[in-house]
RNA sequence: GGGCGGUUAGCUCAGCGGUAGAGCACUACGUUGACAUCGUAGUGGCCACUGGUUCGAUCCCAGUACCGCCCACCA
């Protein structure tokens, strides 16, 4: 049956795929040769609740690339699958889905319920992604899909948490976190996108206490009084008023003047019947604002620094909701308290954290709400800075004055979770950290002495510049979906005798927040191993509850009864995912694939997850693992591979709101999974982003094409009759074979050097230069009069070694297309020996490149591209054909058109061949070695003629001319190196040569006219 | 505010010391023994700007302008 015109992606696709998933064609160690090294590549673990979208689709095509590459080379290679559990993405699909379906919510179903419900929708969604990715086709091992909450991942985590936990990098404390209100959790610093958005500034008065004033003074830069007056008060700008209520202070720097003679007074703080300290820190800017700053410890970042440097209380005002708080004693007693502990009571960290100072009338309203209500009584008290404004009464036409308070427009920097895209609120809560600043050494010093390497190296500068700015990272989240932290609470022992064991008294806020300075921690990987470390530290046998409140209730009596529960909060998708390479290999255990794959090869990512995982699998990585083993056995990758986002044609970024999203499986559809690979082959170039133009991908599927009907041409020819594979070239006579060959090993070469340095963009522009403008533009046109000579065997065989090297080179790339041709071309013939994708990657060298073919097929191309060239330019028609003389000939020109006649007889359209003198009335051609003439008396225009043998010496001439300024500069010869002195001396002389030429041709046109 | 990158043909991008490249688009021609998802021949660039280094700079260095991206606590 013979070939059909073209590729059908969308039926050979789905058979092939099937072919090798039957086959297994992925699995680790498949076509693996003796003495061969390792390579491996772990894929970056999409979300279970992901679909494939253009990143996706670019990424794993380069992991294809390159593992395919790998594995025709007979390396021992694994391309590791799996997918992430997504903690937060997870759980609000699953949630979103039962609002949608009418269930009851997760609250309602209670922990137990909804993780059954979210293990059930994994169940039934969670290889959505998996399947896209065997479209594209990935040839990941499929066998050894992973996911990060099964297998031996729950483990892995467990021992890792506890390991660091036990040596002291992992800690639990009360800190300023961000808070995402939405999902009600803590979220780490990476997961909050700043966002620019319209603010307003308010400015405010916080009066001195007992009526006291003060001299004010302004001066400007020279130091010139610009304002003297009288103040009872000191004025405070915010963006924030809500947070006043909160207030532990009022901050300003040390060396301000202004303030100098009121430091250390108290003010009356609006709303509240609380006086707070004028207190001096290096944080406020004089410069700006008026230079005063409130400082809400438990509401922003700096002021949480100051409060510490100042041991001010902490005052949280708003609960997990980020509405205003309404649990907690009445604000009149909680204030009295908050007195007492300003005039020195003593008091802890907890009992302030449950003093809720928010009045009774902003209790419960959402922070917006409570801003508002509160900038409208501070109006209405007088104590907001105000200017006057005239207001005309409209009916009466009557002028009145009217106090408006100042607020001034403002762009702020506004955090957002980048989930929820709700404004995230700073929270003081108990959460658990990663000590980063104890691991991070060897993640720096990994990257900076070459054990991983980061590409592009800018990638590198990135990473340094994070590590070394790192953060301690919160790893607790308030959800269920996730690895539950494994660590238990009981009461602290307060007093222990040897008869008598008195416990702290639990107590519990509506917010789930545990009294954290009344609780021991036991850090376990399993219950009964917790429920030891308890025993042991209260001396007799304690019982788990399942939570804070059953706890509490067991543990009623202090000497017996004693219960310890589990924190219920989970741990930081990304802590997983940060153990996805040795996790997937089967860690802790010492497997077989853990010392054969690990450390992995090649880490192919997104530069926007560099600091969500690689850095973060690179530290927790190396300071998990046997800390006997040298650096270089610890690393998770050897080489880093960091690409930028895909983007739209125009540069956009893809989103559904801007509607230019392309789905990568519609890509597929139309074009072809090869032709969507080679595109973003091409693109790969090192940095930048990634602009994707599907014009460029119809021009890759129709790249498929020509190959295919190449082959389809050989098919015509009988070029696979009997057809064996063959790993080496056949023995050639023919010139035009001989060249080929040369070619298709320099193909080869450059192909395997750019795959080597990660240029996937230069393999695929070498590929397709050959595989177009070599092979289908040159060699199957060369071919056509060879298969009517002597030579035809030979041809054939060198046909069809050079289409199968093809195939081959081109499979990493574009494997169905490929996949498909070899088995289609042996049909005729023997059976393949293998499928293609476990064909051996060829070994060949540049002994196959013949020099003097190479010379001489130059010579020959460049013939036919002037006769083309010129007898286009003199409109001489296609289909006529032309006689040529040569008016002089050198042996070797001779020899060369002799070997090739009926080739550039062929293609340059050309009659009959003479040796003679210049005809009357003929086009002109030089070539080296060799001058032409083509009569056309009675056809040619002179003066067409004319201007393109102009055109043609206008060019020679700027060459020449370049050519000789530089060869007569003395300086160059002095200086330049001696084989581009010669390379120059040599142009000149064949510009020259040929410009000689055409001049005596121009000199023959004008003794004709 | 800090850091990183970009600026080359109409568009998307390679090249990064020795006479400017590709694909797409455009123009003209074309039923050539595979391919119109094609062929042949063309058009099109002070390689952002200003200095410097060099025999020689699109390429190296410094600065300027514009454009992107990342990070950051200015109330």
């Amino acid at each position: 049956m013979p070939m059909e015109k073209t590729f059908t992606p969308a039926e050979a696709e789905a058979r092939i795929s099937a072919l090798w998933e039957e086959q297994k064609v992925g699995r680790a160690g498949a076509n693996k040769k003796p003495g061969r090294p390792a390579f491996s590549v772990m894929i970056p673990p999409p979300n279970v609740t992901g679909s494939l979208h253009m990143g996706h689709a670019f990424n794993n095509t380069l992991q294809d690339i390159l593992i395919r590459w790998h594995r025709m080379q007979g390396d021992d290679t694994l391309w590791q699958v799996g997918t992430d559990h997504a903690g937060i993405a997870t759980q609000m699909v699953v949630e979103r889905q039962l609002a949608e379906t009418q269930q009851p919510g997760r609250r309602e179903m209670g922990r137990e319920a909804f993780l059954a419900k979210v293990w059930e929708w994994k169940a039934q969604s969670g290889d959505t992604i998996i399947t896209q990715l065997k479209r594209l086709g990935a040839s990941c091992d499929w066998d050894r899909e992973a996911f990060t909450m099964s297998g031996n991942f729950p483990d892995a985590v467990v021992k890792v948490f506890v390991d660091m936990y036990n040596k002291g990098l992992i800690y639990r404390g009360k800190r300023l976190v961000n808070w995402d209100p939405h999902f009600e959790t803590a979220i780490s610093d990476l997961e909050v996108e700043n966002v620019e958005v319209a603010g307003h500034m308010w400015h405010f008065k916080y009066r001195l206490a007992g009526g006291e004033t003060y001299e004010y003074v302004e001066k400007d830069d020279t130091g010139a009084v610009i304002l003297r007056e009288m103040r009872d008060y000191i004025s405070i700008a915010t963006t924030r008023p809500e947070t006043m209520l909160g207030d532990g202070a009022v901050a300003v720097h040390p060396s301000d003047a202004r303030y100098a003679p009121i430091v250390g007074k108290m003010v009356h703080l609006p709303l509240c019947d609380r006086l707070i300290p004028i207190i001096t820190d290096d944080y406020p800017d004089p410069a700006f604002g008026s230079g005063a700053v409130k400082i809400t410890g438990a509401h922003d970042f700096n002021d949480y620094a100051v409060a510490k440097r100042h041991n001010l209380p902490c005052y949280r005002l708003m609960d997990t909701r980020a509405q205003m708080r309404a649990d907690g004693a009445p604000y009149e007693a909680a204030v009295a308290r908050a007195r007492e502990i300003a005039a020195g009571s003593a008091t802890s960290e907890s009992e302030v954290d449950a003093l809720n100072l928010v009045p009774e009338k902003y209790r419960g309203l959402d922070r917006l709400e409570a801003r508002a209500r509160v900038v409208a009584d501070i109006t209405a008290a007088g104590l907001a800075v105000t200017v006057l404004v005239r207001e005309i009464d409209e009916e009466t036409g009557s002028e009145h004055l009217r106090l408006e308070p100042v607020v001034e427009t403002k762009k702020i920097m506004q955090p957002f979770g980048d989930r929820s895209k709700v404004v995230i609120e700073p929270m003081l809560t108990d959460q658990w950290f990663v000590d980063t600043a104890k691991i991070v050494g060897p993640a720096l010093e990994a990257v900076r002495s070459g054990a991983t390497k980061i590409m592009p190296e800018s990638g590198e500068k990135t990473y340094f510049h994070w590590l070394e700015n790192i953060e301690p990272w919160c790893i607790s989240r308030q959800l269920w979906w996730g690895h539950q932290i494994p660590v238990w609470y009981g009461p602290r022992i307060r007093d222990k005798t040897d008869d008598t064991l008195k416990v702290a008294g639990i107590g519990w806020s509506e917010n789930r927040q545990f009294i954290e300075n009344d609780l021991q921690p036991f850090c376990a990987p399993s219950v009964e191993e917790a429920l030891k470390l308890a025993k042991a530290y209260y001396g007799f046998e304690v019982v788990e509850a399942a939570s804070l409140f059953e706890s509490v209730l067991k543990s009623a009596t202090p000497n017996s009864g004693i219960s310890i529960f589990r924190d219920p909060d989970v741990l930081d998708t990304w802590f997983s995912s940060g153990l996805w390479p040795i996790g997937t290999l089967g860690w802790p255990d010492q497997t077989p694939e853990l010392k054969t794959y690990f450390p992995t090869s090649t880490l192919i990512t997104g530069s926007d997850i560099i600091f969500f995982w690689v850095a973060r699998m690179m530290m927790m990585q190396i300071a998990v693992l046997d800390q006997t083993l040298p650096l270089e056995k610890r690393v998770p990758f050897k080489t880093v591979y960091l690409h930028g986002l895909v983007r739209d044609a125009k540069g956009k970024k893809m989103s559904k709101s801007l509607g230019n999203v392309i789905d990568p499986l519609d890509i597929i559809d139309e074009f072809g999974a090869d032709a969507l690979r080679f595109a973003n082959a091409a693109m790969a170039t090192l940095g930048g982003t990634l602009k994707l133009d599907t014009g460029r991908i119809a021009g890759y599927r129709n790249f498929g094409t020509k190959l295919w009907n190449a082959c389809r041409f050989a098919e015509m020819n009988g070029v696979w009759e009997g057809h064996q594979t063959q790993t080496t070239p056949p023995a050639a006579t023919q010139t035009a074979n001989l060249w080929i060959i040369g070619e298709t090993a320099k193909t080869l070469t450059e192909v395997n050097e750019a795959l080597a340095t990660y240029r996937f963009d230069t393999a695929a522009d070498a590929l397709y230069k050959f595989v177009w403008g070599r092979v289908c533009d040159w060699y199957v046109e060369f071919a056509k009069p060879l298969f009517d000579g002597d030579h035809a065997a030979e041809t054939r065989q060198t046909m069809a070694w050079v289409l199968d090297q093809c195939m081959i080179l081109l499979h990493p790339i574009m494997p169905f297309i490929t996949e498909e041709l070899w088995s289609t071309t042996a049909q005729g013939g023997i059976a393949r020996a293998n499928l293609l994708v476990h064909q051996d990657w060829p070994s060949y060298g540049p002994d196959l490149i013949n020099p003097q073919a190479d010379a001489e097929m130059t010579w020959v191309t460049t013939l036919i591209d002037e006769v083309r060239s010129a007898r286009a330019q003199v409109h001489v028609p296609v289909g006529l054909k032309v006689d040529i003389v040569a008016t002089s000939l050198s042996d070797q020109a001779r020899q060369a058109w002799t070997r090739n006649a009926a080739l550039i007889h062929r293609l340059a359209r050309i009659d009959s061949f003479t040796e003679g003198p210049v005809p009357k009335g003929a086009i002109s051609l030089a070539a080296p070695g060799a001058t032409f003439a083509i009569p056309l008396a009675g056809l040619i225009d002179i003066a067409e003629e004319k201007s393109r043998l102009s055109k043609v010496m206008d060019k020679l001439a700027k060459e020449i001319g370049g050519l000789q300024g530089r060869l007569n500069n003395p300086n160059f010869a002095a200086s330049a190196p001696e084989e581009v002195i010669v390379e120059a001396r040599t142009n000149l002389s064949l510009r020259q040569d040929e410009a000689a030429k055409i001049t005596a041709a121009l000199a023959r046109l004008a003794e004709i006219a």
